[in-house]
DNA sequence: GGCTAAGCGGACCGGGCGGTCAACTTTGTA
DNA sequence: TACAAAGTTGACCGCCCGGTCCGCTTAGCC
């Protein structure tokens, strides 16, 4: 089915200082980073970009794929975390904490095209609503939540965040924190939230 | 010091229709509106949308300077409200129930230009710091945010409702009550949000 | 009604973007 | 080492954007 193609050894090293330097500069400057730029970045001509992916499309969505794929592993071990409340915000700080600029990408569709992109963000869903499920089971989070609501509510505090100058680089964090602390169901609510990867490790 | 100059009767027909245009233009669609989508809207040429605005940042900066003017006359009117926890969570609920796409407008400092914008930003600015304080001292937030925190924080819903298909009209909304929830202190957490437009009725 | 200045508008410009292409270089094999 | 296939490259294209400009229209005063 995928039929990979066996690489030069000189297109494998573009190949991947471009994967490199598209995440990094998606990461900085969102959808408006530049292919030119990207290139730059990655010491290669602009050609060789489109040679790689025909798209900027397409290139954006081999790098959220990375992505994606490495959230679910995450998210895939923590279904089996004994707190599922604090599995749940771990995901959610993993997840905000490595998508800067990225946020919410899992959500724009690709056009049918990219039907492996497309699987990967839709297994991911059904893991974080899994994660969201089982943290409700626990009293963790309100019953009235869903899926889509932690989606959504988790990118938040990247994208206002991104609108301060000079932000302290952990006020995403606090901001997860309250939103973290809204979700709770009422009457439930604990001092500090815990220190990430006290779940996992 | 402000010279206003004295417009002809269609010229002042023109602006009216330009600015509602932009204003449309820009809650829909953002910064990314175009200038020439916005003229064609107002039913001018592009030409002339240049002659009232000589950037699009000016336009941009008019459009902002209606939406901070009457923020600021809401938050006024409610720093005498009883309630300071509901009079912050209302002009929340204004501030992003009205400003769509234009979210974090008051951030983006102009460059020393738009002094009267800046002067506006900042004296809103303060009243937003005021009502926190107001509903902190009130036990209605936790006491560890700030002006800044609310003003970031009551963008959040409408920021990340955007990237939805066609989301429910009142799912920002939703979001924006979960977020309150997480700025009240430790326990304090009544069940359902009051109604908009309850405290200065 | 006639005159003039204010206002109008669309063709036009420069720049940056995503994407193409044909000439050139490199790799790997026999 | 010779050579064909694979890969690279930057000049180039068309498009859209913000912004300019100048010939035309119109409002308002005498």
């Amino acid at each position: 089915m995928t039929e990979e193609r066996v690489l030069r050894a000189d297109a494998a090293r573009n190949r991947a200082a471009l994967l490199a330097a598209a995440t990094e500069e998606f990461a900085e400057r969102g959808l408006e980073a530049s292919v030119a730029d990207i290139a730059r970045r990655a010491g290669i001509g602009k050609g060789t970009v489109f040679r790689h992916f025909p798209t900027k499309d397409d290139l954006l969505a081999a790098v959220v794929l990375d992505r994606i794929e490495a959230l679910s592993a995450l998210a895939g071990s923590l279904l089996g975390a004994a707190d599922a409340g604090a599995a749940l915000l771990e995901f959610m700080d993993a997840a905000a904490g490595r998508q800067q600029q990225l946020d919410l990408s899992f959500l724009r569709e690709s056009g049918a095209v990219n039907a492996r992109l497309d699987e990967a963000r839709a297994s991911l869903f059904e893991s974080i609503v899994a994660l969201v499920e089982r943290a409700k089971t626990a009293g963790a989070v309100r019953a009235d939540v869903d899926g889509m609501d932690v989606i959504l509510l988790m990118c938040a505090p990247n994208h206002v965040v991104s609108f301060v100058p000079d932000p302290s680089p952990e006020l995403w964090r606090r901001y997860l924190g309250i939103i973290f602390d809204g979700l709770r169901p009422e009457g439930a609510r604990p001092l500090p939230h815990p220190a990430p990867g006290a779940v996992t490790a």
